[in-house]
DNA sequence: TAGATTGTTAATCGATTAACAATC
DNA sequence: TAGATTGTTAATCGATTAACAATC
């Protein structure tokens, strides 16, 4: 149950989406062949990911509860005090990221947002208010939040990373197309959708290339 | 030049971003011991990573010449006939999408849109219009667009896979939280938003936990 | 029982790092 | 020249896969 590996901590996401899936289809207990071929991983690269997880195991013949896989994967994944989190920079991405509904399964929650523009300040996004900056360092120490999401402009990212580790922030979700640099014990997790679709595209170009030989 | 690990090819965008801020900064030449200590890489992995891609090498005692370093990966991940994307599902996530001017630097860009929703429809995003999604087939066939992005709800995420491989897609950007299911060649990249921070909301706590030791 | 499926140990594979010679 | 820095070969590390015994 410990020392999991990070390519592991990558897939459990994905597994969790497919067994709810399967509950909802009524299923209640699955094989590691069964996710494998889903997900085109092998059969015993399931079996490993599930062990470093799951309480019960599996049972020859029958496989993994569906139900019981859930609960360990989400009692791994969700239940921690790292749940919370604030972002700043209300602008169309982040007022996305603050209505996107899939954070609450994993029980994650962004409680609060900030922005420096005073005409974004005060609204309501998702039940949520946008605050002004000025009041992040407060709210962030009072209500010991631990993880930052950064989606201003790339010139801004810096600045807002700076004051969000000065109050207490731990690890940063950053959307802002820079590297920031932080002090070694700060965590700093880069979300370059823009390099995303380029590694994509690249990845295609590349296949078609060899088909083409 | 050819035969680039995938790890590789993650870590390139990463670079080029930070190479054209050194260029901004009027900075000639770098060494990949001062690029291995932003991303706090190791210096070899930085020349082996650029000795990929590079068509002049670096010089021992300059490093290198940072425009040419920006020429050779953009070279590399930019110019490929998989450059041309459409979307579908414009809602929240995909108009933002739509509106994200960081495609651009890495010559991409979402030529179209499309929804099912008359109320979208015929909306204009970024100076794209929203088109009906049984306009999509048409449309794909006629640009040869090989890259689709899916941003519908995860009900209908199968179905406009489908749609999009039989009109010629060959790549898939989903940020529907579902596995879909393609045949062998088609290449699929999962963007899970809530498993991003899932994982990141992990490591912290993990962290946590070690230094409480 | 027979067969499907698990869980584990050992072998393999791919990527990173260490060591060091080459060179500007 | 001396020193910084590159590029490459070999060693190491971490993750995946193959093989197979255990078991429901």
């Amino acid at each position: 149950m410990e020392g999991i590996s990070k390519e592991t901590l990558k897939r459990l996401p994905s597994y969790l989406i497919f067994l709810k899936d399967l509950r909802n289809a009524g299923v209640s207990a699955v094989s590691s062949t069964l996710i494998a071929e889903r997900f085109k991983f092998s059969p015993v690269q399931v079996r490993k990911d599930l062990a470093a997880v799951s309480s019960d195991g599996g049972k020859p013949k029958t496989g993994f509860i569906v139900d019981a896989l859930i609960r360990d994967i989400t009692a791994y994944l969700g239940y921690n005090d790292a749940s919370d989190a604030i972002l700043v920079g209300a602008g169309q991405l982040g007022r996305t990221l603050m209505s996107y509904g899939g954070f609450k399964s994993y029980g994650l929650e962004i409680v609060a947002a900030f922005d420096n523009d005073y005409s974004i300040e005060n609204a309501v996004v998702n039940g949520k208010r946008v605050f002004g900056i000025s009041r992040m360092t407060d709210l962030v120490k009072r209500m010991k939040i631990l993880i930052g999401i950064i989606t201003v402009p790339k010139d801004a990212a810096q600045g807002v990373a700076d004051l969000m580790i000065s109050a207490g922030v731990r690890a940063i979700w950053n959307f802002a197309p820079v590297q920031l640099e932080v002090p070694d014990n700060i965590l700093v997790r880069n979300e370059n959708l823009a390099a995303s679709l380029a590694i994509l595209s690249k990845e295609l170009s590349e296949k078609i290339d060899s088909e083409n030989k």
